[in-house]
DNA sequence: TTAAAGAATATTGTATACAAAAAAATATTG
DNA sequence: CAATATTTTTTTGTATACAATATTCTTTAA
């Protein structure tokens, strides 16, 4: 979630590329990561995949079990309404910290955003469309100058993406449906309570539009890294 | 920050008594905290050692830097608001689904726990004081029934104490002065609004009583955590 | 005496070996 | 054949050795 240094870390390596391929839906919540496979697949030791799985752990996109392991995040149907209730406050304090105080090269930033999301979207591209629908929200955490508040809320961005992800495999993926333009738009002009009500309403769809039925979970982890088998 | 199994690994151990005695102030905002030291006194390999701290760096309290270590976190007075302010957004949000739903039980949990907290101060132990204040807004994140809310309520808890410790050091510490008892009533009976203004004033009353001086930071890992030099 | 350069020391980063625990596979018995 | 025990295999937990880096100390020159 933090940026760092010039040349990346090897740990660094790991828990970006898994962070991207969770979000991304390419691993479904319930996948096992086994710290061997890991190792094997990133060539790096276990040492370091484990540093990297125990950061992903921290951000609730990854849950491990003493002695036993970790997965992709799975949430119960009943946990669901609170962690979009903590979005909801987490994103709905950021974007009353930015409304009406966009400076213009922000706006385009995110205009240029919705865009290409839009892009991605149209042209079949959902997974893509879906990391820059989420890149969208990171951006305006970015922005709102509250580094703990951006970090609250980028990680329940993140944790309804992956409920997202459990609830939503088949339609309208994430924000889709509701134009972010519009959410650019009240941050240029509206006031701060408009903002956040907009914000408020726009979580709420997402939410409203999940499917609790079954699920199909599986997936091979060499093939989804996209790296031979050994 | 997360409770657990009936045996406590040995991580755990670690982790907890490196909180409570940060979080008491008895380790100041600066001082390094070296693997090889740490592992010393708590008589573990290195390697639960840096779990410890890599989980302390995720909960905000210590600070770690590639290549040169990890020390109890400092923040600057020009970073100060915005903790205050997420936590007053975070806490403000708990005690908002907390107030007029109390049970009696944890009525008199909190009042007991408040007794016990001015017992503390008035006969001059300033630590445990600290702890329990502490504890007392843990136990509200705890009861507000949201996992992730409660869990930024929290690390936004530790996060300004180690701020008062800081910038506090001398005077009424952390939330002495303002009576915790008040809060309980408004939780008792006051309508969501009014707990809410109410829990912002005492926040804002903490920010507002820091000092932003000098500070004489030093101390030695082995006396404060009160094991034998080897 | 001070500043800079270099050597010595200490500390973190990573890999790996072995122990402990869990999971899977196989054998055994009703 | 089903259910349970037992063995085997896999996987995680911990300690430790060595490499890379940072820090400290000492030496040397102006």
């Amino acid at each position: 979630m933090e940026k760092s240094k010039g040349s990346k870390s090897q740990e660094e390596v790991v828990y970006e590329r898994l962070f991207d391929v969770i979000i991304e839906q390419k691993l479904q919540p319930g996948v096992r990561l086994t710290e061997i496979s890991l190792a094997e697949i990133f060539a790096v030791s276990r040492t370091v995949v484990r540093r990297a799985l125990l950061r992903l752990s921290y951000e609730g996109v990854v849950d491990i079990k003493p002695n036993i392991g970790a997965i992709v995040t799975t949430t119960e149907p009943k946990d669901v309404p609170q962690y979009f209730e903590a979005r909801r406050i987490a994103e709905g304090a950021l974007i009353r910290r930015v409304a009406g105080k966009l400076t213009t090269y922000q706006e385009e930033t995110m205009r240029a955003m919705v865009r290409e999301e839009n892009r991605y979207f149209l042209s079949g591209n959902r997974a893509r469309g879906l990391r820059k629908s989420i890149d969208f929200h990171f951006y305006l955490a970015d922005i709102a100058n509250n580094k703990p508040l951006a970090e609250m809320g980028k990680k329940m961005i993140a944790r309804t993406s992956l409920i997202v992800a459990q609830y939503n495999l088949s339609g309208s993926g994430g924000c889709a449906c509701v134009d972010h333009s519009a959410l650019v738009d009240v941050m240029v002009s509206g006031p701060a309570d408009r903002a956040e009500n907009m914000m408020h309403e726009h979580l709420q769809h997402i939410e409203d539009n999940l499917y609790f039925g079954k699920q199909s979970l599986e997936t091979d982890l060499y093939r989804i890294l996209e790296i031979d088998k050994p």
